[in-house]
DNA sequence: AAACCTCCCTGGGGGC
DNA sequence: TGCCCCCAGGGAGGTT
């Protein structure tokens, strides 16, 4: 499940192929994703120089001369950069072919991702970004400000934590590590945490995000980079994944509950509610 | 009005 | 082999 480390290792790993390289051909095979896929908008990129690539969230930006791509992986999406043509397979969706030759392949097996298209000036106006919360990694990512948007917030932590409008890019995986390192409770109301357990949030979240990226993103069942190489993070995982087994810290049995439709893994004894 | 809860899209994998 | 259920990101839309 893409969240900011794998979006950011797939970022990564396309940058140097696609970036100042002009878009020869396109392949559209499916266009059925979460919101249909804008073919025609799409068509007229033939001829047009991917200026730049960013990230913002989980959401990849392609900059054109024309207007912008918008990637999101959902669930199971992958991009892939092929140094020659290769048979697509079933899930293999769409192909943008550059003049190096790269082919930069989007596949995704449960059609949860997207590509959208916008010719906003600034892109970051459209809908799906322009309530976007914080980066994560960014100076503006701190206790304060997290206080600031907690204040009136009674659902569970985990939960606002996962609220794409407050912080970007932290998922279920990341979410429920960082609440362990920082010995939260998954359930706490979120304007109850003090400013210190908010520091310790803070901080465990910057520094999971920061040691998974370098580990080149977590693989669980299917993420593979842009070179179809797993992410090493989940050999690091202390929590996600293991209800059941006993906790790293104290040895009890870690606990399994769900909170907003997702699963929860907690030690009940590491991690206290306030 | 804002907060927040539930549903839904999809297909791979696990259990039986 | 096959069937059923579970899981997941996050927007849509409903309720409090």
């Amino acid at each position: 499940m893409p969240e900011l480390p794998e979006v950011e290792t797939t970022l990564r790993g396309i940058q140097p192929f696609i970036e100042n390289q002009t878009i020869e051909q396109l392949t559209i095979r499916v266009l059925r994703l979460r919101w249909p896929v804008p073919k025609k908008d799409l068509q007229k990129l033939i001829g047009c120089r991917v200026n730049q690539v960013k990230r913002r969230g989980k959401y990849l930006l392609l900059f054109t001369d024309l207007g912008t791509i918008i990637l999101h992986l959902g669930m199971s999406g992958r991009l892939r950069i092929l140094d020659s043509p290769v048979i697509a397979s079933k899930h293999d969706h769409i192909d943008i072919v550059f003049n190096n030759q790269c082919i930069l392949r989007f596949t995704d097996p449960r059609r949860f991702g997207a590509l959208l298209w916008t010719n906003e000036p600034n892109p970051l106006s459209h809908p799906l970004l322009k309530d976007l919360g914080v980066e994560p990694l960014s100076r503006y990512f701190t206790p304060r400000f997290l206080q600031r948007r907690l204040h009136n917030k009674r659902l569970a932590i985990k939960s606002a934590m996962m609220d794409q409008h407050i912080v970007v890019g932290v998922g279920n995986i990341y979410i429920t590590e960082a609440l362990f390192a920082a010995r939260i409770h998954p359930v706490t109301s979120a304007n109850n945490l003090s400013l210190a357990q908010l520091t310790q949030l803070v901080s465990a979240i910057k520094t999971i995000l920061r040691q998974a990226i370098k580990k080149g993103g977590t693989t669980l069942k299917d993420f593979l980079n842009t070179q179809g190489k797993p992410g090493y993070f989940s050999q690091t995982l202390k929590v996600y994944g293991r209800a059941g087994l006993p906790c790293l810290n104290c040895q009890k049995i870690l606990k399994s509950i769900r909170i907003g439709q997702r699963g929860t893994i907690y030690c009940s004894y590491c991690q206290l509610i306030t």
